[in-house]
This record gives C-alpha cells, structure tokens and sequence, in this order.
DNA sequence: GCTTTTTATTTTAAGCATAAAATAATAATA
DNA sequence: TATTATTATTTTATGCTTAAAATAAAAAGC
C-alpha cells in the first residue's frame, strides 16, 4: 500500500536537483549578461567610458578620503593587477588622483578629482534610471522576494566557499 | 481625512523603486559574479581550460552536425571576432575542426572533434557537480520560484531591449 | 644592524571581448 | 553580364582580466 501511495503521489520525483540548478544557473547568467551589456553600451555611447573605470569611480565616491590600491582591489574583487591599469587610465584622464602614503611609501591612496566626481555623479543618476527601467515590470513584492532568494543563493555560496 | 489616512498607512512608502532596483541589481552581480569565478578557477585548475571555451564547446555539443562561425556567435551572445579568436585556438588544441560549406564558401562550419566531445563530456559532468554543490541550499520550492522571478525580470528587459 | 619574511603594488604574458574596418564571396539588379 | 549591395567572416586596435613573476618598502627575528 505504501508503494501504491507513492506512485499515486501528487508530487512525482521531477529532474533531479543538479539539473534544475544547472538551468538556474544558466537563467541567472542570461539575466545578468543583458544586463551588463545594457549598462556598457550606454556607458560607451553617452559617457564615452566603461563599466569597470564606472565601478571605481563608485568605490570611490562611496568611501571619502580615499582607498588603497589593495582596499579598491578586494572591493571590486578584482585582481590587483586590473586595479592597477584602470587607475592608471582614470589618473591620465583626470578623473582621480594617487598619492603615496606618507608613513608608508609602498600603499598607495587613490582619491576622485574634483571633475571625477562631477563626472561620476552625472552617470550614477542617470545609471539609476536605466536600472529602474529594466525592472520596471518588476512590482515591489517581486523585487523583495528576489532579493531574499538570492540572499539564501549567497548565503549558499559562502558555504560552498568555505570548503576550499 | 485623507491624507490622515495616508500618513498613519500601515504600508508607508519605502525606499523608491530605482533604489530598491539598484539594490537588486548588485546583489543579482555579486552572485553571478561569485559563481563564474568559482567555474572559471576551477575549469583551469581541474581541465586546463577556460569559461569562453567550455561555452563553444557546449554550444557545439548541444547541436550535433556542427554551427556556423555566425550561429556560435548568436547563441553565445558575443561578436564574431571574438568567436574566431576562441574557435582558432580550440581547433590548435584539436577539440574542434572547422570546414567551409561547400555551397557558400563564406560560411564555415566549426565541429566538435571526437577528442573534444570527449573532453567536453567528462568537464560537463563534473561541472554539474559544481553548480549542483553551490546552490545545494536552495530546496526545490526555492529554485522554482527563483526561476519565476528570473523569468518575470526576463520579460521585463525584453520590454526594455524593445525600446531601443 | 643584518638577514629574512611579509606586504603593497607593478609588470608581464596570455587570453577574452568589443567596435570598426577590411576581405571575400554570394545575391540582386540594371 | 557588369555593377551594386548584402552577407559571413576575419583583422585590427584598444581595453579588461588574470596568474605569476618582479620590485620595493616595511616588519620581524636574530
């Protein structure tokens, strides 16, 4: 009777969990990448710059006073390398300024120019907006709900992480 | 009376939807961002190899009989030097072999070699695994619904994509 | 003080990615 | 058939990205 309750089952066994979370993986790239593309091309066509100088200019404003190259580094969790040469064309461009550090001349701070930070408060505006507008059929539920899940996902991923 | 009502509502007005949209759209990076890293440190720890092409490979495997130089580069959403540059060094490697179409010698075939579809099936297997163990907290109820919300943002950035 | 180690950053070499220009072959048209 | 336009792909120039090696300064240990 037990065997003919589960074949009877409302909830059969569906594809196995590897599965379903290989074609999530494969959505959640998808979504991701549109998106991505969307900010760099609009970045390219009415700033005339990219999204990873975008992405330092935010570490930077975000945090006043400055940050180290290695501080910047682990922020955008990029290598120390790639921080390195965006900087190097952000500093020819104006847009920030690098500094040794007086009591330690290896570290160096990198701080936003003035003209950066105009630059940089231009583009985050009208960034937010573009941002607000691809989510724009997503309700308040929705993005709440969205932002749980993928709470528990990074949640997921740190003890994945942990194992290595 | 009105505006009493208002200001007491049980469901004051929260953040605005640009913000709570931005909010999103970091956490949406950070994890997909997280994941890629993990696949891209681990294809070239474990197979020597890298993302871009594990992808041609996939996309080649998923259709047998081969795809065209401008397919590959459709269905991986990149530019087409891109995929010559990737294609050429797989066919170096032995993984595909490229053929002109012998009613349009513009046109040219790229296949997945017996090596490379060997190779590629034991580096999918694996990678399953991957995914499978980083997304293990997510239970079947939380996968499907995040990919209903995924599918939901999906719509919402074709509407946008429409407008441009 | 002198050596060793650690830390912060840069350099180098290779691959990935794009847009724009160039090639080359086919299709369309006069 | 000769010209023009379109299509498929490659090439070029530039920038991003990484890992590994190199540099250089500070800290630790003897």
């Amino acid at each position: 009777m037990l065997s003919k309750a589960l074949e009877l089952s409302e909830t059969p066994d569906g594809p196995p969990h590897s599965k379903q979370s290989l074609r999530l993986w494969l959505r959640l790239l998808t979504c991701t990448s549109v998106i991505e593309k969307q900010v760099r091309n609009r970045l390219r066509a009415e700033f005339h710059t990219t999204l990873p100088r975008f992405d330092v200019l935010a570490a930077l404003e975000h945090s006043r006073g400055g940050l180290t190259m290695g501080a910047l580094s682990k922020h955008l969790m990029v290598s120390n390398g790639n921080v390195t040469g965006i900087v190097a064309r952000l500093e020819k461009e104006g847009m920030v300024t690098r500094r040794a550090a007086p009591t330690d001349r290896r570290t160096h701070f990198v701080r936003l120019s003035d003209k950066g930070l105009a630059e940089f408060s231009a583009m985050a505006a009208v960034h937010e907006t573009w941002i607000d507008q691809m989510f724009s059929e997503m309700d308040d539920e929705k993005i709440s709900a969205l932002m749980g899940l993928l709470g528990t996902l990074k949640t997921s991923l740190s003890a994945d992480g942990e194992k290595s």
